[in-house]
Formats: structure tokens, C-alpha cells, sequence
DNA sequence: ATCAGATTTGCACACGTGTGCAATGCTTGC
DNA sequence: GCAAGCATTGCACACGTGTGCAAATCTGAT
């Protein structure tokens, strides 16, 4: 402001000024100065199979250590258009699945070398597009999508901006994502089947009032086998997808029906639904088997030892990570659709097959 | 590269093919061209509070939305040196109060406008040092450390950046950070004083074999309460911070003392405790009172109903969020050092006060 | 019609880094 | 001693954006 008759210094000194004040991030020109080299030596120095002879190298290191200077990953990324950040998209991140869920990833994310950027789409009214649009600006490596479905006009501009679009047990038909689901399908025939092998004949499954694909797949799969068997059965769907949820839909279903087996859609649930039946003065699994799906840690607890479908997580959080690592290759790029396998685990809530 | 001899188009051309092939995101450039104005007026139609005609604005946004156009951000922090990324450190995000911290913090943060940069701290067998060095290469605006402790070395040099650190339920004694913990003396008295009214006796307290600045605290402030009362607690305290602990520690205590009360430093404990103390043929709570500490959702279910001391999470992501957007003042900032409230929540594992 | 003032626009530089290219220095073999 | 070859180094440009400054355009009142 004003830099008429100021004299040649003051503006460089201006700016000296102002850098300390508002910019204190040391920078490879800082270290290059001390280390008396250019700032070539100094990039080259961080970067791996570079060019540097040990005599410089070592006084990079030297200069850097004492400035404490750290390589600008924004500036570097913006140059090499490959951030190592990776997108994450979940909402109701404490529920015990999806909390484990994304401790292994991010886990397995950093042993890759790679960032997570985490975006809670709890409060996303207005679905999950404005964040995923937000995850761009960060030219992001990948998005992994765990909550919220997409609309396929967005993963189409990820896909043609080269970012890969990953849905765990979510779908998108037609975009052009890969999908990772667990086989929700299999699992709740298999949840039919050892129910029926143990007798039960009044059968119920409970689900929540939520309309995400998991839910209904397990649920209309379930049923699908119940009636396969020449039974009708009772159906609850409403609510979250919550411990109370169980409660409640034990309290209701049994009022009205004598039950003498369910399938909880969720493990969440079904834990609830036991302290629910048990509350309604029904033994487990005496008068009344229950299977869950998920296994979630709480389920192998000693008050409820719930038998349920588990769903691999290793194996989930593998297929994210190679789906991830795949390279882009334009627009015909090779997805992947995986259907991971799912198996009984047996505990203390099912009567033995008959 | 050798412009003398070719023509002018050349270059431009095969630059334009280079674009194609490796860089697929479309730049503020691309869109100026299309909207036929300067790039500086795309770069103002982004920034609120600039001056641009609505003509202008209104052909560029038509311009950016038919191709694609998101601003990069990586080039715009490079620039005004102010990322709204906030790094979070944070371990065993599957277990149930680390993750419900996590889930408000995330949602807390892009409620503010600010994106969150995750470091799983569970594989860091060296500190968390090298996780908080590389969260400073993104030049985030606040370091949020949740698990682990970080040298006081490190966090000089965050301060150094301008970069604000931020202990929740840690504890570096003079390093300038900010430390939010919740009231671990006074909770752990609370706990102490309820057990007392309720005429215990003979008391146990519940660690793991962790030493976190936590348990010791919880640990050591409740032995004291003990002591003054004239009586000598029996501790636990090894295993992992776990339910399973939980278990072991009431088969292994209780089988050579006869303990009628009983602090867990941790609501997993607590949970294990009691499937344990039935196990072992105790009942909840006319032989045995059990008192928790943190109020993670399953201990109000049903099958455990534990009184526990409750942690505020609003309290605590409230405090993280205002020692974050609370301004960098160079080294003497003030820094927060908070230490929040607790309650006790009366459910049903403590006998009546006598 | 003219001119002052307000608004809009474009130029050019800055941010911190990676890297091709040419120049420099060093080594080696004769 | 000299040339050839190789490792090392510095220069200069590129990445995509924000913004001060001056030029250009518009507005409105005389």
C-alpha cells in the first residue's frame, strides 16, 4: 500500500516481515541455503533413487534436522498429481461393525504408505455428493464409500477424473465402481437353514426400518428360504439399525406371535432382540433360537454368546486395499465384484439340529 | 526444450496431448477457456467475496459444471498456506469409546468446514513421532492426538509451524499443547464415595496393564479415596484395556478374595468384570457392587445396566473444537488446559446407599 | 457529451516442489 | 597427459491456484 517513495528494501523487507508473521513452514530453499547447495540437491535429496553424492546428502540431512524442515506434501502432490490420500466416506462410525471396519482400514491404509481422509456423512441431508465432490478438490488416489448410496452421475466424474470409486457392501448398478459386498445372500440361507434344521417352525426375521441394500438383501434372502421350506414368515422393519431397535422388535414381535426362531439382520439387533425376549420371559435357546449376522465383538460376549454369520474383515479390508492399488486405466478400466464368502459361527443361542 | 526451429503450435500440441494422457482433471484454466474470460475470473467466481459481474460468474459456473471443474485444493493451501485439513492420531478405533469420540470429532469438524486427516496410531511400534511428522507434511491446521504420547520434542516443532496440538486424555507436562481431560481424580472419588455408601468393604479396583496417564490416574486417585477410609484396595492390573480383561481379572480376583465392590478404570473392564463375577457365582449387585467409568452405549443394555461415570462427549469434542479455531498468537498462544466434568449414572450393578 | 467515481477484468507474480537438460567435476583406462 | 565416460549439480520450467495492481469498462450525474 503506498510503495511509491518507500526505498528498495523496505518492500523485501516487508515481506521478510510478513513471512514471519503469517508463514513459519521452513521451506527446501531455507535448507539449501544453510546446507550451501541448491534446492535441487535438497529435493533430490528426499527423493528416493535421485541422483546426490553421500557428501551432500549428508549435509542436506544435516541442515534439515536442524531446521526442522519437512517436505511439503501439497506442493509435492500438485507437481506429481499423485497425492497418496485415499478418501473415506462412513457415517454412524461408532456402531461396533463399521468402527472396525474402519480401524482396519486405515490401518492398512498407513502400512501401504497411504493417508485416509476421513469424511462422517452422519449429518449429509442432502446425500453424499456435496462430500465426495469436497474429496476431489483433495485429488484424492481413491474414495472408499462404506455409507450412503452415489449417485452414479458423480462416481462417472470420479471415474473420468481418474479416481477409483470403491463400495463396500453398498451398489451402484451401472456406475462404474468397484463393489465389495459379503454374501448377504448366502448368509441369510445359511441363517435359515440351521434355524429350520433346529426345529423352529414359527419363524421371524427382523430388520430395521432402514432401506440400504444390505438390509434388504438379507432379509428378503431369509425369507425367500423360509417360505422355500413351507412356512410364512413374520417380518419387523422399522426403526434405526440399533441396539433399542432389537428391544423393541422383541417386545412387539413376541406380544403377538409365539416364536420359536429369528434372524436378526444385524448383530446390533440382535442383541437387543435377546435382552428383549429374555426380558419377555423366553429361554434362549430353549423356547426361542436367534441368529445374528455380522459377528460383531460384543456378540461373543458371555451374556449373550450370540450364534451369527460372520463376515470376514480381513478379507473385505483386503479387497478394498488391491482394488485400491489397481491402476486406472482410462475409462474401460476392469472393476471388481467381489462377493465375499460368509460362514456360521456357532455359539449359544441356536438348539442343537435335530 | 528447443523452441528455436518449431512451430508454434507444435509445443502447445504436444503438451495438449501430454494433458490427456497422464493429468485428467480439469484446471481453472480449461474452464476459463471454454467461458472466454481471463483464469483469474474462474478463480474469483470460487473465492467468496470477490469481485466478479454476474455475467461472468454465471458463464463460468456454466462452464465448470459442464466440465467437470473442482478446484484444487492442494494448489489453493500451497498458496494461502492454510489447509483446513486437522490431523487426528487416534488407536484402537474399534473399541467402543475411542470410536463414538472419533464419530463426533469427524462430524464435528465437517460440520466446521474442516476435513479430517486419520493416522491409525495401532501399528506405530516407534511412537507416534513419524505419524506426526508426516501429518506436518500436509501443513494441517491442528494435530488432534487421541492415543499415544507424543515426545515434547515434536510438539515444539508443531508449535514452531503454527501448528496447534491438541492432548484429549493425554498428558505431556510441559510441552505447549493443549490438554483437554476429563476429571479422572474426581471421577474415580465419585466412584470410591458411592461404594463406601453402599457399605462395601472389602473393594478391588480393575486396571489394565496399561500406563496410560488415564489409568493411573483413575488408578491411583481411587486407591487414595480407599485409603482414607481406612481401607486397603486389592488391585488388578495387567492384560490388554479389554473386555476379555475384565473377565480375567474377576476369575482371578475373586477367587482368593471375597471383594463386595468394585472399580473398573474402564466401562470394557467393567462389562467383562461382571460376566465374570456371574460366572464365578456372584450376584449383581446384592454380593458385589461394580462401579465403571467412561459410559460407553452397551453398558446401559440390558444384560449389564452398569453404574458407571460418564465422560461427556459433547464436553470433550466441544473443547477440541474451540482450542482449534482459537487463533495461533506465534510461541506464548495461550493454551487450554482443560479439565472437564463428570457425573455419576445410577443404573443397577451398586447396592442402595445404607 | 463529458468526467469522476465505482466496478470489473486481465496481467503477472507468488506459493513449494519435482525433473529434464546441459554444464561441471571426477574417475578411469590408455 | 588426455580423452572418454560417468556421476553430480544447477538452471529453469512446470504444476494449479490466489491476489495486488493497473488498465478497462460501466454508471450516473452534471
Amino acid at each position: 500500500m503506498g510503495p511509491d517513495k518507500i526505498p528498495i528494501e523496505a518492500p523485501s523487507d516487508r515481506e521478510a516481515h510478513l513471512k514471519r508473521a503469517t508463514r513459519n513452514f521452513v521451506t527446501s530453499e531455507d535448507v539449501a541455503r544453510l546446507a550451501g547447495v541448491s534446492r535441487s540437491a535438497v529435493s533430490r535429496t528426499f527423493t528416493p533413487g535421485a541422483s546426490v553424492s553421500a557428501d551432500v546428502r549428508h549435509r542436506v540431512q544435516e541442515a534439515a534436522k536442524t531446521l526442522g524442515y519437512r517436505v511439503n506434501r501439497l506442493a509435492r502432490s500438485l507437481i506429481s498429481d499423485q497425492s497418496n490420500l485415499v478418501g473415506v466416506v462412513g457415517a454412524n462410525l461408532s456402531l461396533p461393525f463399521m468402527a472396525r471396519q474402519l480401524d482396519e482400514l486405515s490401518r492398512a491404509l498407513l502400512r501401504r504408505g497411504m493417508q485416509c481422509l476421513l469424511l462422517n456423512a452422519a449429518e449429509a441431508e442432502q446425500g453424499i455428493t456435496p462430500l465426495i465432490e469436497s474429496i476431489l478438490e483433495f485429488r484424492v488416489r481413491a474414495i472408499v464409500v462404506m455409507s450412503g448410496s452415489p449417485p452414479s452421475s458423480i462416481i462417472d466424474e470420479c471415474v473420468a477424473n481418474g479416481v477409483r470409486v470403491i463400495l463396500v457392501n453398498r451398489q451402484a448398478d451401472d456406475a462404474e465402481a468397484d463393489t465389495i459386498i459379503s454374501d448377504d445372500l448366502g448368509g441369510a440361507r445359511i441363517a435359515a437353514e440351521r434355524l429350520l434344521r433346529a426345529g423352529c417352525r414359527c419363524i421371524g426375521v427382523v430388520g430395521s426400518g432402514a432401506r440400504t441394500p444390505t438390509q434388504i438383501r438379507r432379509r428378503v434372502a431369509f425369507a425367500d428360504s423360509i417360505r422355500d421350506a413351507g412356512l410364512e414368515p413374520i417380518v419387523w422393519a422399522s426403526g434405526e439399525t440399533t441396539y433399542e431397535t432389537g428391544i423393541e422388535a422383541a417386545k412387539g414381535l413376541l406380544a403377538s406371535h409365539d416364536l420359536d426362531g429369528v434372524f436378526c439382520v444385524t448383530d446390533l439387533l440382535g442383541l437387543g432382540f435377546l435382552d428383549g425376549a429374555r426380558e419377555a420371559g423366553r429361554r434362549i435357546p430353549e423356547d426361542l433360537s436367534v441368529v445374528g449376522f455380522d459377528d460383531i465383538p460384543q456378540s461373543a460376549w458371555a451374556s449373550y454368546r450370540l450364534t451369527t454369520v460372520r463376515q470376514s474383515m480381513n478379507d473385505l479390508t483386503g479387497s478394498v486395499l488391491s482394488a485400491i492399488e489397481r491402476e486406472m486405466h482410462g475409462k474401460g478400466t476392469a472393476l471388481a465384484h467381489e462377493i465375499l464368502p460368509v460362514e456360521l459361527v456357532e455359539r449359544a443361542t441356536v438348539r442343537p439340529a435335530t
